[in-house]
DNA sequence: TTATCCTTCCAAAACGTTTCGGATGAATCA
DNA sequence: TGATTCATCCGAAACGTTTTGGAAGGATAA
């Protein structure tokens, strides 16, 4: 193992001049800051973290914690985000460590042992509901994290997130325009926050097109393909209300409604047309759904580089202003949509 | 953040008999061992872990590494190994990262990255074959680590297994005891250790009571339910060499060879008597399969907690003999087996 | 008595890093 | 000229712990 001392003897330097050149500071001049570097990549040199975190009162380590169980547990996706996290932190030299919690616990006493264990910077923080514990704990105590998603409309933390208003107000816009005046929309679990932004997108363009809103084609569940199958067959329960046009929160749920629209011979897009939000989940694949599905576009994936980066320059306190981003979001149209042919109310289903 | 010199003036101590007393050194009386205890208790003294490791020259992480798309993966067993090992490792104070290989890169040259850079102190290794590659570069490099099985038959390294020979022996001996001549074993993928061992338990029981072995009857493939369906297909396609007890070396693989046999309507246990090997997979309860499976029973999950031990007493430097321990697994009679009515020969199937 | 051995304690060094408070010499200014 | 600034460097202290190498005193052995 290399230390500082070793490149310093190498170069007949200070073990503080090699430091500072190393974590770029002022005071070492351009040619000693050159010839550091090449020594330290030379001799393989890897900053002792616990002397490091000795020092500085710092671990570099961040951490996500989990439920034993997690809402968002679906085929690969758990792979997919702690793959994702871990190898964009071990990029910027940082370590992840994934601290699932035993069903018996409070969360928020799983968060207060690891801070008072000491040894982590941060944390990321998944899918925040209104009014979330975690955060008002973490903010509480001043340790820094980053919110995947907001929990309130400008928040005065760090987050990645992306404009869940637009994404309802597009997916809404874009059957209007195409002529469509009863809108389903599948959206998610009533607690979470993107959910509520997304419903209030929906609202504003069906207030701008002067359309009252009809709360019973507004559902509210579990992001589950299951929510897609139940609520679908609830939009047509009532055979003179039946909406033209379903939007559904994610993929799944569209898998849903597709399911039960193929099964009950109800053509899409002839007869009902069908947009959704796309987070390309694993394995959902919206341009090879029948029909290939118009979807608002913003991969999860994405997601991971921004968090890391994002945590990484919370922990070394960097203004707030710094610390707030937005994810893209892309529209794809596809073949799910057309203008609705007949009056809903002549919509006849086989059954 | 009180500190062992706090605790050491309160007491008009040294801080190095605080530091004795707390570690259970020899060279304190047991009334200032008392003193510190409770001096400690009250102040709240939690000890900094960057400290003691950078004076320990180790620290405190340890490490799994999985490719991105793991051979163990399917629903929920991930987060069942990731959740157990990083709470019990969490409990011995360690901390525990995985790490999630990019599908690109060769998996050794993952583990030398995480070596070089000096931060982790073992690893746990999941999923031996035979010739493991892992567990030569890490022996090679005196990396501390554990296996979770073996790779062979009495190695010179820290892990914990069941003793899957005698996995085969038991389920092999049930059903000759019960009278049956022809046994099947839809096994595992042939290049894992454990399906080796198995296989001479499978063996050695046939051998015992003189039957020769017939390779038709023993299959190997991944541990999945599409082996059992597939696997027991072949197994029914010669008419008059069909078994009569079929052992499966998971309950992927049982609940495969029950649709099958369901499907045919051919009787379990009264034409075919099935057995297998329980891991306890999420969701999925033999008890509660049709009928209720005899297994020999040993839950994934009792071995988190003796992983998380080995591998922290062999970064500790305990010697080998502490390192290597076994699983008990136990036999569970149920109602899947009977003895053999009719000669196997005269099973019809109805296809 | 003196020598030897426990038991119980402590001062100081060490781990590898960052940072504080200057020091040095050259260049610039009055 | 002497004073001031600037760029570049360094020694030493500090972080909190464990460990080394003894010291002090009492008990035991010779």
């Amino acid at each position: 193992m290399t230390t500082l001392r070793d490149i310093s003897r190498q170069l007949n330097l200070s073990v503080t001049q090699v430091s500072r050149a190393l974590n770029g500071h002022s005071d070492v001049s351009a040619e000693t800051r050159q010839r550091v570097m090449s020594a330290a990549k030379q001799l393989k040199y890897q900053p002792n973290l616990s002397a490091r975190k000795l020092v500085m009162g710092k671990s570099g380590i961040v951490g996500l914690v989990l439920p034993r169980v997690p809402t968002i547990l679906q085929d690969g996706l758990f792979v997919q985000i702690a793959g994702g996290l871990s190898s964009h932190f071990s990029r910027k030299g940082m370590q992840f460590v994934l601290h699932i919690a035993d069903e018996t616990d409070d969360i928020i006493d799983v968060y207060r042992r690891l801070i008072d264990s000491g040894s982590l910077d941060g944390f990321v923080v998944l899918e925040p509901v209104t009014g979330d514990q975690r955060v008002a704990y973490l903010r509480e105590r001043k340790i820094p994290f980053v919110l995947h998603g907001r929990h309130q409309t400008s928040p005065d933390y760090p987050f990645f997130d992306i404009d869940n208003e637009a994404v309802g107000y597009r997916l809404t816009r874009l059957l209007l325009d195409r002529g469509h005046r009863r809108i389903a929309f599948l959206n998610g679990h009533a607690g979470r926050t993107y959910v509520q932004q997304r419903q209030q997108g929906y609202l504003r363009a069906l207030a701008e097109a002067g359309i009252p809103a009809e709360p019973g084609l507004h559902l509210f569940d579990d992001m589950t393909e299951a929510f897609g199958l139940v609520g679908m067959v609830r939009l047509l329960d009532n055979p003179d209300r039946i909406p033209t046009g379903i939007m559904c929160g994610n993929t799944l749920i569209a898998k849903g409604v597709l399911h039960i629209l193929n099964t009950l011979k109800i053509a899409v897009p002839g007869q009902i047309s069908v947009v959704a939000h796309d987070d390309e989940l694993p394995d959902t694949h919206t341009a090879f759904f029948n029909p290939p599905l118009t979807v608002t576009y913003a991969p999860l994936e994405n997601s991971w580089q921004p968090l890391a980066e994002i945590l990484t320059d919370a922990v070394n306190g960097l203004p707030i202003a710094a610390l707030q981003r937005f994810g893209e979001v892309r529209l794809i149209e596809r073949e799910s949509v057309r203008p609705p042919k007949r009056p809903p109310s002549e919509i006849v289903t086989e059954s």
